[in-house]
DNA sequence: TTGTAAGCGTTATCAA
DNA sequence: TTGATAACGCTTACAA
């Protein structure tokens, strides 16, 4: 029923190796041979079984991209940015969400669908240090965010610990001085939290400036609610503090109406700072004070860098994806 | 160097088709063959071809879903939910955008992979309703949202007339006497803004209330700033207004914060309401009231609708999606 | 420049 | 219950 190459070769009057000759942009076809088939395709509507094609040819076109979930803003975007990026280089974008889950993670690694992705972008929560070098072989596979520098598998990321750094600074100039972290759990192998917690830490060493251990506030997860908890348990705990300090712009984000809730001013009496720069940001009461990680081009980058792979290139990419800290009116005014 | 099917039968001492059958649930096959079988391929850790069995079988277990774009909360909601039901039937979500875009929604049905993709989950914005006639033959096509009703292309949406008259009601019953509406053109063939609109109406008919055309505040897409420009030349243009109809929430919090700019007050000078109840909602300020459908039971429903396609079944789900009108702060209190 | 024929790894037909 | 063998639609040596 579907229309075929050999369909095309009878309605044009030549061989198949013609057609496919044509198709593919091979260089050595008479014009009048090729202007003859592409009539046909034209007059048959003729599209290639691209499973056929992958059978034969071993690639695919389409690439994984692997997120905790895609309803937590920061991946969407990233996302969006990644999708674009591919579809400019031909590539369509299959989306696993992991929910942060070690398992799903080495799932999406090794290919849900072995043989049909040619590659994978992965933004890794709960992979441990050996899982990356034992799996990453088969596939190219290019890690989003935080991991260990001493993997030889490609990645990108921001510099987290420069970054928190450079956010602590914001408060600290601003005359903060207890300076609360709502933070995940920090001990896992391959995690932006350790280095956020590890710039906070720098940035107040610089300064010759304590940090006070009953500041941490520990959130189960990345989102509001996460983040409004942590406040709540802070507030009741009775320590005083008057910036926090979060390791995303959602956890920020539910702080906010946290504090807000306890009476608590933002940034008169506390000031509040996030990582991420959702859009929300700019629109939220008061606006955040967020490190903004250039999306796009981490985005693009990641997307180029699997493209270089699959084509061979053995080059690694640079790392480093630029950042910067807007300042917006959760830091406004000192203390 | 990949394992092959005929690996796996050399070394389990059977034939290919016996190994096929064994891997396929095959039933008629002696319990020691399939031991046997099982034993070799557990030993050669081996994982079919995709790529050669969806050749022979015409079935690839992947599909599409087209959204305008995924940075759009409410999309990429909706696509979490998607993607995380279709993996729960083993399917893979290969995930377009569509910029809302006739011409991509238009590749999107007719397949940017042809083959690749066993079916399509497709929520449009400016497809045109032949469109939707032609081009939905080739592979089966759930929509999502609102669609012309005469249509045989299954379809899943909430009421929006009905939507739109509970959340206007709502509206009218605090007192308020002139709502503004924030929304994208109507005129478009398929089209949720103008349903919602006439259920606006419809309200206002229902109470012999009468609207007013000048406080018709258009937007050009579905943003954050498209909604604050909006409210910005309503001010501007000095047409008084007590309430704000907004077509979703992006545009609500949008008018939020230019209402804000502006030292109006919400809710008391202006109450706001908005469509899609996503997870912004419960934090922003004021908490904004919204319709709030049932978008796992939508993106749930869409995967099954899909899946029974594919399965041979002929039957059109019904298209009703419930929904609840979420009242929070941002209409508390009569004016 | 074009054609022939083999083969990618799987499933399906049929016979044993 | 199992096994040869022929497709599925394409690309690619190699030959013409």
């Amino acid at each position: 029923m579907a229309v075929r190459l050999k369909d095309v070769a009878l309605l044009a009057g030549v061989s198949v190796k013609t057609v496919s000759n044509v198709i593919n942009g091979y260089p050595h076809v008479s014009a009048t041979t090729r202007a003859k088939v592409e009539a046909a395709v034209e007059q048959l509507d003729y599209r290639p079984n691209l499973q056929a094609r992958s059978l034969r040819t071993g690639r695919t076109g389409v690439i994984a991209l692997g997120v905790p979930r895609l309803d937590e803003v920061y991946f969407a975007e990233v996302a969006a940015h990644v999708i674009e990026a591919a579809d400019r280089l031909g590539l369509t974008v299959l989306v696993e969400q992991t929910d942060g889950e070690r398992q799903r993670e080495l799932e999406v690694l090794s290919g849900i669908r072995p043989g049909l992705v040619d590659g994978v972008i992965l933004s890794p929560l709960g992979l441990l240090r050996e899982d990356i070098e034992q799996t990453a072989r088969r596939t190219p596979v290019v890690m989003l965010g935080e991991h260990v520098t001493d993997s030889t598998v490609d990645h990108l990321r921001i510099d987290n610990v420069k970054a928190a750094a450079r956010l602590t600074h914001t408060l600290l100039a601003a005359g903060r001085r207890r300076i609360a972290v709502v933070g995940t759990p920090t001990e896992r192998h391959v995690s932006a939290a350790r280095l956020r917690l590890a710039g906070y830490e720098r940035a107040h060493e610089e300064l010759g400036i304590p940090w006070h251990e009953e500041l941490w506030a520990p959130a189960a997860n990345y989102r509001r609610a996460d983040g409004a908890a942590a406040i709540h348990r802070l507030v009741e705990a009775g320590a005083p503090f008057d910036a926090v300090f979060c390791f995303n712009d959602l956890l920020a984000l539910g702080a906010l109406a946290a504090l807000r809730q306890h009476g608590v001013r933002v940034p008169e009496d506390v000031a509040v700072g996030g990582f991420d720069d959702i859009d929300e940001c700019a629109y939220s009461v008061p606006t955040l004070t967020t490190v903004s990680p250039d999306k796009v081009q981490l985005a693009v980058r990641a997307v180029h860098t699997l493209h270089a792979r699959l084509s061979g290139v053995e080059e690694s990419p640079d790392p480093d994806v630029p950042f910067v800290v807007v300042e917006r009116d959760s830091t406004a005014g000192d203390r």
